[in-house]
Formats: C-alpha cells, sequence, structure tokens
DNA sequence: ACCTATTTTAATCAAATGATTAAAATAAAT
DNA sequence: ATTTATTTTAATCATTTGATTAAAATAGGT
C-alpha cells in the first residue's frame, strides 16, 4: 500500500493515473471510459490503477470532486464577496466561466451528466438563496432599478448564456460551420455581452 | 429475418423494444446502457433486439434519429416560417422548445452528448445561416431596431435560454432544492420571459 | 388438419472488462 | 552488503456483455 504518500515526491504515477483519468472521463464519462484506456493513456501497468485507487469508482469519484469542487468554489467567492456591487459580480461571473471553460470545454457535459446520474454526490458549497448576490439583487428589485423577477431566473440566465455555448459547442460548430478560432473568438465576445444583456 | 414488416400490426416486440430502448439510452446514453437492460425494460428476450435490430448500435442510431429528427424538424419550421415575423419567431421557438422539453426532460443532455462524441452523425435539417429567422434578424439590424450582433450570439441566447434549464434541471434543483411542481411553474414563465428578453 | 413462414425462447459463445495475485524490480534503511 | 519496504509487472480470474445458434412456439394460408 501507499501509505501515507510520503512527501508526495514528484508528479509520478498516481498524479499521471489521476491526469489519465482526468481526461478520460471528463471527455467521455463513466461508463464509456474503460481502466485499460486509462492505464494506457498513463503509460501504466493495469493494476497500478487498482493498487493506487481502489477501484474505478474510487478513482472516478475523486476526479469528479476535483471538477466539481474547485468550479463550486470560485464561484461562491465571486458570488459572495460583499465588496462588489450586483453588476459586478454579474461581470465576474462571466468572465470567470468563459475564461475558465475556455480552457476546460468538456467541464460542463461531464458535471451536468453527473448532476443527472448522481444528484445526490453534488457538493453543495453554498446555499445558493444565501449568497451576497441574490441579496443584492433583490434589492435592486425594491429599489425599482430591475423588474420584479424570480432570482431563479437570473441563474439560470446567466449559467444559461454563458455555459450552454461550451455544452453546445461540438453542436453548434457542426451545424454552423465554424472554426475553433473563430467560436474562441465569439466566446470572447460574449464576455462583455452577457454582462449588458442580464441588464 | 422480419422481411419488410408486413403491415406492423400493433404496437408488439418491435416496437416495445423501441419504447425501452428510447427511454434507456436517452436517459443514461449509449455505454452505461445495457442490452440486457433494455430487454428487461421491454419485457422480452435478449436474442429479440439482436434479431429485429441487427445490434446495439443500430437500434441506437434509430432512437437518435427519431429523438434529433423531429427536434430539428419542427424547428427548421418554425425559423424557416415566411408568413411571421421576427419576434413572432422568437416566441414560437421559446414555446416549442419549452413545451417539449417539459414533455422530454432527458432530450437535451442526449443530444448534447451525443453531438460531443459523435459530430459526424449530427442530421443537418438546415444551414441554420440561410433560414428566415436569420435573414429578418439582419434586417433588423439595418434598420436599427437592434444592435449589431452576431447571429451566433442570437442561436446561443435562445437555446441558452429555453434549453439549458432542462439540462442543468437536476442540478439546479438539488442547489436550489426545489420541487418538480416548482420547476415547471418556473419553466411556464420562462415561456412569456424569453422572448421580452431577447429583446 | 397440414404445411409454411414468422416469432420467441433457452442455452451458449467469445470478447471485453474490472479486479486480484504472486512474483520481480527498485529504492531505502541499517 | 544485506535486509526491508515500496513500487511495478505479468499473468490470470470471474463477471459482464454483445451476439449467435438451434430448437420450440405461434400464427397464416390452403
Amino acid at each position: 500500500m501507499p501509505t501515507k504518500a510520503k512527501i508526495k515526491a514528484d508528479d509520478s504515477t498516481e498524479d499521471k493515473i489521476k491526469s489519465a483519468a482526468r481526461k478520460l472521463f471528463t471527455q467521455k464519462g463513466f461508463a464509456a471510459t474503460k481502466t485499460r484506456d486509462i492505464a494506457n493513456e498513463a503509460g501504466i501497468n493495469l493494476a497500478l490503477l487498482n493498487y493506487y485507487f481502489r477501484s474505478k469508482e474510487k478513482l472516478f469519484e475523486i476526479i469528479m470532486l476535483e471538477n466539481l469542487g474547485h468550479f463550486f468554489h470560485d464561484v461562491a467567492v465571486i458570488v459572495n464577496d460583499e465588496k462588489t456591487t450586483f453588476y459586478k459580480k454579474i461581470e465576474l461571473l462571466a468572465d470567470f466561466y468563459i475564461t475558465k471553460l475556455l480552457d476546460n470545454p468538456d467541464v460542463p457535459l461531464f458535471v451536468l451528466n453527473e448532476a443527472r446520474s448522481n444528484p445526490k454526490k453534488l457538493p453543495l458549497q453554498f446555499q445558493i438563496m444565501d449568497t451576497c448576490l441574490i441579496k443584492q439583487f433583490m434589492e435592486e428589485i425594491k429599489l425599482g432599478k430591475i423588474k420584479k423577477l424570480n432570482p431563479g431566473h437570473l441563474m439560470m440566465n446567466i449559467m444559461g448564456l454563458a455555459v450552454f455555448p461550451f455544452a453546445a459547442r461540438p453542436m453548434i460548430q457542426r451545424v454552423r460551420d465554424i472554426s475553433d478560432d473563430e467560436y474562441v473568438a465569439l466566446m470572447l465576445e460574449r464576455k462583455k455581452l452577457i454582462p449588458e444583456w442580464i441588464k
């Protein structure tokens, strides 16, 4: 057994397996990813996977928590910052989502799939209705600066506008015959457009 | 072999298999759905699946074409109707998506997943940039009624606003602790709100 | 009733797949 | 250098899974 992982030396074996697993799980989902694929991708022996992580399931859970946890955590920070205004938060959220998803284009579908097949396992970092963002939103409504609206719609709109184009990227690129560069350019435009639209 | 299918009598066996397959494939995806699951769900013998459909792949393609084809076809009709105005089309699209997805909540994720793992197989019913909707959109811009905007954003916005809440439904319901009824109510609200937002 | 074509069943195959084991290789400690 | 602990390998297991086959059941036509 690897005992207490010592000093975690270099990025060897254990990390290679995790990287390979993250790539394949995120890309193809749990069922479609075979342990042998992971072993190949990592350039290691199949047995090492079970040796380090006990089972395919365990390994998957680790990857999922990392994929989800980071994202939710960062969102929580933005959404709960008392020092930024409502509109600033919208800007930060759009920017965060799009910047992050340009680097991790496969994460949205992964998260959505996982949420459907295993809703119980979703790590809940914060109770969204209690966030500073929502309080500020309700305040704007009271002041008459925004039309009355269920805050649920606000969240769906931000995410729909920012995240959906990534989940649907393969479909959109196919239907519209757009190059990768053009797509990135479109997304960068959206960074600035989304906050305007929300208002 | 079933030869030329005769008169397709009642909704027997072949249709039972298809129904079961549609349910499971749409819900869990290709890799996670086992042929035995389908046979069980349909209440038939495992061999019948291969007898009627040759292989798991073939059966899946049929289901996919039905799931996708119907949808794209209906959208194509709305989007190319010369007799409706630009704004009317937006209303019809929002209404169509939300009505349809309330009955088929699992289709969005299914389509998005399939588009990613098999973009080549996506049935292209129409070239979106050549649709009447887009022409009318460009016209509105020329008339100065709308700000200049890449039409790609328009399509992403409509779908993001209408489709994303369904793809993300399990996650949203989990994060916000909303009942099914409340969720449906929210979606029905969106039917009317989305066209307003688009303007 | 009898023959024929169709549909269904039960049993089984071969490949894929997750997991385990015992032994070999490597590094660390004394 | 020798012993001990750790990491890696190769071989193998047991199950799962997609597919096939030959036989049985059912229906249709004459």
